[in-house]
DNA sequence: GTCTATACTCTGATAGAC
DNA sequence: GTCTATCAGAGTATAGAC
């Protein structure tokens, strides 16, 4: 019996419950915005409560980021130096773009960080993430060295990928405002940047 | 003499001093996550002095996002009809990115407003900036049926263009973090953005 | 485990002297 | 126009009953 401290059954889900409630406004008001009321409420407990179940506001929010980065990049990790590379690329834009469309409060969370600096993160981004980025950029380098990918800098592929799928979480609002009803924005979106990734990256023969 | 009360010289200063500190502070932490007293600080005035100029921290707030839209859409107002299309494009796109460049914090509170979900720019959305949109994504669909540029969805390619400028500004610090030291983020994506444009809408001959 | 009550700090805003 | 003092309310967190 190693590890973490065992929780009952009735933990477990308050943790749980507590956490999508965090999510859910810390994405939309970021960590000094967002407040434990706000938080309890979402959560349908009262604040002593919650603050049963963790220590403070900060350490929720220190929980949520802990585990948004493995999954915001696993589809990355996921990108297979042995698969086809148009097959592999445009695969990843899909995932990213699949996760947009299912999970924008994560992403939100994630912009909301950036936007303040990443005063909570920020070790994380010259780390672990700076040497994710550098090892598919050596992938992607290698895929346009023979031939199999239009050159461009690699790095600067991988933040247009970022870029064009998180906007469409990020600034749904707008999107959806400008588009008006009657629009699917991630349907149109996942033809649209399959055309642009296919152009921009397509040897030419 | 109609129009605006008069300011004298001090007061028209404090005023704009007052305003760039509340961009500081508002495009890092949001409205609610902003307190007067950072913008106090921030412009060098105690806390009764800023409620002096401004009856309250919305009216700052309300004050910066009026001013922020009209900035914002310039280039895109400016698309000329009459132009060659690509130049026209790519010259939207790097004046974009020159704005990310010179004028983060503006394109910061911008995307905080549109993470909360626009509370205080709902109408504008769906209003004029709607309506220039659809106005421009005309411009772009006659440049396409004329065989000009390459048919993509206009709207969805003006998207594109907010998204991977704004990027830049809106997740600058991930960027450098990724990159590393002796890099010029913008300086990159200029050239990058310029290649990727060209390379989509290019008509094929 | 959950609640009420409460301590204490922060925050937006006002009063009033200078 | 600017300051000190201060108020009322919101906010994080804790104490302690149940």
């Amino acid at each position: 019996m190693t590890g973490a401290r065992p929780r009952s059954r009735i933990q477990q889900k308050n943790r749980e419950t507590i956490l999508d409630a965090a999510l859910e406004v810390f994405s939309q008001f970021g960590f000094r915005g967002a407040t434990l009321d706000q938080i309890a409420e979402a959560a349908g407990l009262s604040k002593p409560n919650v603050l049963y179940y963790y220590p403070s506001k900060e350490a929720i929010h220190t929980e949520l980021l802990q585990n948004l980065l493995d999954v915001w990049l696993q589809p990355l990790r996921d990108l297979d130096p042995g698969g086809d590379p148009m097959d592999e690329l445009l695969r990843y834009v899909r995932r990213k773009l699949d996760m947009s469309r299912d999970m924008p409060r994560e992403s939100r969370l994630f912009a909301n960080e950036m936007l303040q600096g990443a005063p909570r993160m920020g070790e994380s981004l010259g780390g672990a993430l700076r040497a994710l980025v550098n090892d598919k950029a050596a992938v992607l380098q290698g895929w346009m060295d023979s031939g199999r990918l239009t050159p461009v800098p690699p790095v600067h592929l991988v933040f247009s990928i970022w870029a064009l799928t998180q906007h469409y979480a990020d600034f749904e609002i707008q999107v959806r405002a400008v588009l008006g009803p009657g629009h699917d924005p991630f349907a149109e979106a996942e033809v649209f940047l399959d055309t642009l990734f296919r152009r921009l990256l397509s040897p030419q023969t």
